[in-house]
DNA sequence: TAAAAATACTCCATAGGTATTTTAT
DNA sequence: ATAAAATACCTATGGAGTATTTTTA
């Protein structure tokens, strides 16, 4: 049962009327006769009841009719979604993330796209970056926002900023409203450290500042999210080495001091499948390095 | 869009191989390319991402796979649900019946129908005769059961049954127990009618009958349920005129008598559109005609 | 008798086949 | 180097057109 006959014994059973319904069609009157015929037999049902004077649907045909009208809805609009898919307008997006990203501009990139995007549902899934590029790879995932990684073959990648490590301070502390910090003098502090588990990457990374520079960091408190660790520096539990981003936080009675000479920085970038490429992918990226540059233009407004 | 190409491309969807796809859809590889190749001009849309060494799903054509397979789900289904419908395995049958046609066996006959066809949806709508006629010839019911009417050219009726009119007489009446009894002998009773505007048919024969036998009857009641006649009856407010069939319905403190030499009858027609015939039509009228038979072989047990 | 559906036929678009080329790993 | 998709080209089915016949109200 093509869509083709389904499409002209609609319009046959809203006309009534070979000759019209055919108009309709803009086509002949006899190939209309014939697809109706040929339709017929498909379903081994009569589905007019004809004579040259009036033309009326049998119970068959008023069963055909409304699920005939339904599959070529359902048709036209599957192929508008598709095309509209395609082009970037509709669709789905699975967008990974590493927590510290959600201070780096983020959320607002979230929501330019979803201003330009209305039709595209955006689902956020909270994972380090070790985790997001297996998602990647398995098709679970079309977006993610990772710590600097070393990228497999088939992902492309794209750095969306590099900011700098920071020293959070509680106020009050002896290092406190310093403009800069050698990172030797945080020797003796209790150091407040993102967990290993969740970000092994930054955990690795600061350990490793700490150990070129001749001393073992002292790790007091290691939590799972960047907002625990600005509060347990707030609550004067220690000091944290931080992204600059954090600064945005607000959190109140925390200053933050930068280092001295060359730090190594804290990355984000954004990783995606090479193919096959979904068009949301690109702008999401394009709403992504705009926020994210705008972040940077007004560091703590 | 045409089914077949939707076909195809669910088929390509699920083996992601074109030979192979090609195979099961029982065509060679080319052509399998072309009309993939074509669908994807319709929708505008890369539906496959593909090489000599993999094919693989756009979200494109993850988005259109669901929509393609329930299309062709809801085509086959309808197809083969409309050549039930003309087989007269499955449908929707709307029934007029009047009141009395209740105590004649169609209830039964319904039974009967529904079990041969469990498929069948029937609809029961209470109408008299005149109003039957007139929806069915509005195409808003399928099969009438009515009084004795001229049905009009495009209707063709069957005589289900006819039946003489009995006296219902209250027990401890002077005519009770009588077996016959002259219609003259009701001149001066009491006479429960039913109602003349829901059954001007029976309401105007009754009239007839005893006009013709040179009385007019004296009306006290109208009632609009045969069960209403026979319980003023029970309750000694008159006797009543009424179709044999009434006598199965077993309410106490009533006798029945026969009217002295032929009198009028009471017939059930069923009725129905002449074209274009519903298969369940004849149906249900087979069911009807043996049950009616029925209930005329035992007439009292 | 007249309006409309069905039939007869012709033509051409296109679905499908075979042979071959291109491509990507 | 090889497996697999794309392309080229041919054939034949069948969809659509015109002319005509049949049907029935």
């Amino acid at each position: 049962m093509e869509t083709r006959l389904l499409r002209y014994f609609v319009a046959l059973a809203e006309e009534l009327h070979f000759g019209r319904a055919a108009t309709r069609l803009s086509i002949s009157q006899p190939p209309l006769s014939v697809a109706i015929k040929q339709l017929e037999e498909q379903v081994q049902a009569q589905l007019f009841e004809r004579n040259s004077k009036e033309v009326r649907l049998t119970a068959a045909g008023e069963h055909l009719l409304p699920r005939a009208r339904q599959i070529l809805s359902l048709t036209s609009q599957a192929a508008q979604e598709t095309t509209d898919v395609a082009r970037g307008v509709r669709g789905h997006l699975r967008v990974g993330f590493v927590g510290s990203s959600l201070y780096r501009g983020v959320p607002q990139a979230l929501e330019a796209f979803q201003k330009q995007h209305p039709q595209v549902r955006v689902d956020m899934l909270e994972l380090n970056s070790a985790e997001q590029l297996q998602e990647l790879q398995q098709a679970r995932l079309d977006l993610g926002l990772v710590h600097s990684v070393q990228p497999p073959e088939d992902i492309s990648s794209q750095m969306l900023m590099e900011e700098p490590f920071l020293v959070a301070i509680p106020e009050g502390h002896r290092l406190s409203s310093r403009k800069e910090i050698d990172l030797l003098e945080l020797k003796d502090e209790r150091l407040i450290l993102f967990s290993a588990q969740v970000s092994p990457v930054y955990h690795q990374r600061i350990y490793q500042m700490c150990q070129s520079r001749g001393f073992t960091p002292e790790i007091r408190h290691e939590v799972r999210h960047w907002l625990s660790v600005l509060s347990l520096v707030s609550l004067g539990q220690g000091v944290a080495i931080v992204p600059a981003a954090l600064q945005r936080v607000g959190m109140p009675r925390v200053t933050f001091s930068q280092f001295v000479g060359d730090q190594a920085t804290s990355e984000l970038l954004a990783v995606w499948r090479r193919k096959p490429t979904n068009p949301l992918v690109q702008s999401l990226l394009g709403c992504l390095q705009t926020a994210v540059d705008d972040i940077a233009v007004h560091p703590l407004d």
